[in-house]
DNA sequence: CAAATTTTTGACCGGTTGGACAAACGTTAG
DNA sequence: CTAACGTTTGTCCAACCGGTCAAAAATTTG
């Protein structure tokens, strides 16, 4: 540990960088499966291809390795909401968002399920950041959403409860993936589901259900 | 319950019903807030103020206890769907569809984390009800639904997704309730957020978030 | 090369967990 | 009272799990 000292991030060697990040792969593929409590390290080394001790040479504590995956979590996560931008059609603004949203439920369900499992148990270890940066961010964006509210550009509703349905309708597809594959069955839950809801979705938030008449 | 023997169900005592009550009112409560391997057998036994052996009694292995406790989950958490019916206003059906699940999310939390968790896991131990009872339940509600789009009475729309979204909101509020309220904040996280949320609901299916214009 | 440093591993440990078991306890019927 | 039956508990065990440690192996440095 000679050298400049940088903040508080340690430095690492190229092998440590490559094995930690060969960890954490595994460790989320393990981990959005089985969950904190249900994973071993073991199971974690074995996917990362090292025997458990060695494992821990990287990572002192099994929640060292939740915990770093949380906190790059957090970050890729919100990148959406983040790019929710008072520029441009608030409609078609949010329509983007939602596709975002429905891509990254398609492309990250295990990021995605990480985040499920732990707000499911009641988030013990990332309360503060929802509290804090999350509460703000979201905030943020209820202002923004109430002045298109303001200005007559999309119908007035609740601009919290709007961001909720956004989460919660597109990380359904990938909380509730087996659901969702089970009852739409072999012919149509294959690849085209996404598309499906994406269509869907979209006009469930532009019109919802009542007929044109 | 005297006398004739029922078929498989084994004769219990009334002693036996009461406590085995009593242990699956306990697991609800461990179970929902820990996940299944995150709950321990002696938990469960504390929670319903018993030794862990006299548990053990009632229940040979603690995964008799999970299973029966899902086997009455899925009856009464489908039960609002079940009462999706062809009579009355479709428009009306929808709006008091999602109202009856909402209450269901806000009444009975621990039931929606407890599906959750068990779906999020990969639904191992209930994936065949998934694939047949709850397909066909939900098959058979999708063809009521075309019915009305094809009578014009509501927006055509993929029946099976709108199901899906109606799951997802509402449960959303059961599910991901840390992080609901901590993103309302204290003064807009108290009861009066299920109010908001079926007013929102009702507005995002019925209308959608155009503007009148 | 050799010394120093980093990486990997096998063996081990203490605590926890699911579950078995026999003995004790309580209750009821004869 | 006592025998029979249902209930409860203390004790125990084997498997598992997170984590330690010292020593070997590999790699880097001089």
């Amino acid at each position: 540990m000679t050298g400049t000292t940088e903040g508080s991030a340690p430095r690492r060697t190229r092998i440590q960088q490559e094995k930690r990040e060969l960890i954490l792969e595994a460790a989320l593929e393990v981990f959005s499966a089985n969950g904190f409590r249900g994973s071993t390290i073991d199971q974690i080394a074995e996917a990362a291809g090292m025997s458990k001790p060695n494992l821990l040479y990287y990572f002192r504590r099994k929640e060292d390795i939740h915990e770093t995956l949380m906190q790059r979590l957090l970050d890729t996560w919100l990148a959406p909401l983040r790019e929710l931008d008072d520029i441009g059609d608030p409609l078609t603004e949010l329509r983007s968002y939602i596709r975002r949203k429905l891509e990254m439920a398609r492309d990250f369900p295990r990021e995605s399920r990480l985040f499920a499992n732990e707000i499911l148990q009641g988030a013990p270890r990332i309360r503060p950041m929802l509290e804090g940066e999350l509460k703000t961010l979201v905030d943020e964006k209820a202002t923004v959403i109430k002045g298109w509210m303001r200005a007559g550009k999309i119908a007035r509703t609740d601009p919290w409860h709007l961001i909720f349905s956004i989460w919660a309708t597109t990380q359904h597809y990938a909380d509730f993936d087996v659901q969702v594959r089970a009852v739409l069955g072999a012919d149509r839950g294959g690849d085209g589901r996404f598309e499906d809801a994406a269509r869907f979705l979209e006009q469930l938030f532009l019109d919802g259900l009542k007929p044109k008449s």
